[in-house]
RNA sequence: GACCCCAUCGUCUAGCCUGGUUAGGACACAAGCUUUUCAAGCUUGCAGCACGGGUUCAAAUCCCGUUGGGGUCGCCA
């Protein structure tokens, strides 16, 4: 049984570069009927931090990536030493203080990436390794490979950054007697300009989530960076993409992140979702941004989230198109209000309000006759006072349709709004 | 600098392995339709095999080189 892991280190948020990462390796498991292991590599005691193991796991499970087992190992340096303890026994690591370092002899050493092909290098440009650092704790390197011999792990598939890598590893494997696994080294993901860093937006899974984005669209986007479920098919969920995958079909040049396709495959699952799921996941954001308290009017809100569903890319794109159906006093910006609000339509708004508040049934069929009527008697065109309604409305110039606008504001914000405009 | 990896529209990619395609799709961009605005949706358009040599009847596809980009050279991971 094939067996991967994914070994994040917890100096830091989880990282997007980093899902990528467990979500190949994820992806290969489920494909293989294999393992996925999750290991925390907390070998640095100083910059390791429980916080960052926490928003670890929970990026991790927040994207549905789950582990089949869990390691530390901050939990493993027994077996660390002993290992290194074996090395210098046979003579093949010597002491240097309380350091140990691993012998490098010269030769030819080759691997066959599963992605890349093979790869040859030659040791002879590789100096002595540090296995064992002065203080006691394992190196990366000699971690790493006890780890994944102990864990019987038979694919490591990680990002290109680690090619370099491989080599030393490899000559630990040699060193302890042990069988080195397959290798896949992944392409790296950049940013605009080079590498994926704070310029091309957010980097941390959970930066992602605070700005409205669904799991299942950047699970969906990333495994896009430098593979294709071929047949030209974008939007895939995880199930059916997990059958389809190949390691081998896995590109080898490196991608650059794209914010607007991610914005738009957001978007696209948005679309679809029922009005009441989203209305789920967009309470949070409203309560945080206290719009809605505890008893809020949830058939109402579901109402108002499908009106706005079409136009999201994010979930807290919701926030900034609907605030008005929320906030008691509107801000409409000079800009807007010189182009929409600087005529006079005082006798119209009157009228318009005195209208509708004689509304039986406030909803935008009977809002868009009463509104018809009214334009058609002024002998004015329709987008003469749509307009300017919207804007007194919402503070906005863009928007759903002015009736639907009206009907989920209700009659009270709608008929005051209109009298107060041109106050 | 040394070693290693990579190279199809602006971006993500299909095609490459097993040479013969009008080089396909998506994002973005532009135009049109729709329309009370903005979106969404639909239609259309723009745009690419980095360059130079080979091999071959035939090269995006195979080989070599050049150029360009990236990665690694820590008692960080």
């Amino acid at each position: 049984m094939i067996k991967v892991r994914f070994a994040p280190s917890p100096t830091g948020y989880l990282h997007i570069g980093g899902a990528r990462t467990a979500l190949f390796n994820w992806m290969y498991a489920r494909a293989q009927a294999g393992k996925f292991v999750l290991r925390i590599e907390d070998t640095d005691r100083q910059r390791s931090r429980q916080e960052f193991v926490d928003e670890i796991l929970e990026s991790m499970r927040w994207l549905g990536l789950v582990w089949d087992e869990l390691y530390y190992q901050s939990a493993r340096f027994d077996i660390y030493r002993q290992q290194a303890q074996k090395l210098l026994d046979e003579g093949k690591a010597y002491k240097d203080g309380e350091a140990v370092i691993l012998k490098i002899p010269v030769q030819e050493i080759k691997i066959d990436d599963l992605i890349r092909g093979e790869i040859a290098f030659d040791t002879a440009t590789i100096k002595d390794q540090v296995l064992m650092k002065s203080d006691g704790s394992p190196t990366y390197s000699f971690a790493c490979v006890v780890d994944d011999a102990a864990m019987a792990i038979t694919h490591v598939i990680r990002g290109e950054d680690h090619i370099s890598n491989t080599p030393k590893q490899i000559m630990i494997y040699q060193a302890l007697g042990l069988k080195a696994p397959k290798f896949a080294h992944l392409p790296l993901i950049m940013g605009d300009d080079g590498r994926l860093s704070k310029r091309t937006g957010a980097v941390a899974v959970t930066d992602y989530k605070k700005e409205g984005f669904l799991p299942e669209a950047i699970v969906n986007y990333l495994m896009l960076l430098g593979w294709s479920p071929g047949g030209n098919q974008e939007k895939i969920d995880l199930a059916s993409a997990v059958k389809k995958f190949s390691i081998k079909k896995v590109n080898k040049a490196a991608a650059v992140f794209s914010m607007d396709k991610l914005k738009w495959l957001n978007g696209q699952y948005i679309k679809e979702m029922p009005a009441g799921r989203l209305t789920d996941l967009i309470i949070p954001f409203l309560k945080e941004k206290g719009y809605v308290s505890a008893d809020f009017d949830r058939e109402r809100l579901e109402k108002i989230v499908e009106l706005f569903k079409v136009r999201m890319s994010t979930l807290t794109d919701f926030l900034e198109w609907a605030d008005f159906v929320f906030v008691d006093q509107l801000t409409v910006g000079d800009e807007i209000r010189q182009q929409h609000l600087s005529r006079d339509r005082s006798k119209e708004f009157r009228i318009l309000s005195e209208r509708v508040s004689r509304l039986d049934t406030f909803d935008t069929a009977s809002l868009e006759k009463t509104f018809r009527d009214l334009v058609a008697e002024l002998g004015i065109q329709a987008s003469e006072l749509v307009h300017p309604v919207r804007v007194a409305l919402t503070g906005k110039a863009i928007g759903p349709g002015l009736f639907d606008t009206m009907a989920i504001l209700g009659k009270e914000k709608t008929v005051q709004r209109l009298r107060e405009a041109f106050l």
